[in-house]
DNA sequence: TAAACGTATTGATAAACATCTATATGATTG
DNA sequence: CAATCATATAGATGTTTATCAATACGTTTA
């Protein structure tokens, strides 16, 4: 999987944050919903709800739908292509391996 | 190498602006002073040394100053802690390998 | 169907930040 | 030593952004 500067760049805005960076790890652990992931943290429901979409929105992020929740869950094959094009960029030599499959 | 969460928190937001990131990158090809960066791109002069500055606070640039002149390079095994931090957070994985002498 | 619940949106606010011009500082050179 | 060059700093400006409270919207349930 090949991504685009313009995407690489949004990944990269949107790791940034400390906040959205740590949420982005509590998914990685496992895939939540919203209220889930708020009550990991010290911030407001929308404030989550907005990085959550932030996160979507770069492409890391896949939301799903089950009636009234809202399951959030990593696209371990974005944030794998994400590193490798960071490694490719900043010259750092690494041997890409899949992740184990769950 | 290991990264604190404040500094790897630091290299995320250096590498988040897209000017700053592909004024590293002419960097990680060779080291350069900052008129050189200038000639390459079309911010100001100090802009290019604020970027410069923001990448060395972060700890990826070394600033070596020779006469006017101050060169900046990249600090590999700083890029290559980070890369393999990054990874370890967001459960990608991957083989690191040491970066080949020039 | 009304209340409760989960999530998203809106609008506001303060802080961070990328950028510029102008200028200061320090080194080289004529 | 005066002019020029390389770089850094200061101060200003406009934009982005992280956050919140309030509220809207859709779903579940009592």
């Amino acid at each position: 999987m090949k991504l685009a500067t313009e995407e690489f760049d949004r990944i990269s805005k949107a790791l940034a944050d400390p906040q959205r960076r740590e949420i982005l790890q509590k998914l990685v652990a496992r895939r939540m919903n919203c209220s889930d992931v708020h009550a990991m943290f010290n911030v407001s429901q929308p404030t989550v709800s907005h990085h959550l979409k932030e996160l979507a929105i770069a492409g890391i992020l896949d939301k799903e739908k089950q009636g009234q929740f809202c399951f959030y869950q990593v696209k371990a094959e974005v944030l794998s292509a994400y590193v490798t094009e960071l490694q490719k960029r900043l010259g750092v030599g690494a041997i890409a391996v899949a992740p184990r499959v769950k």
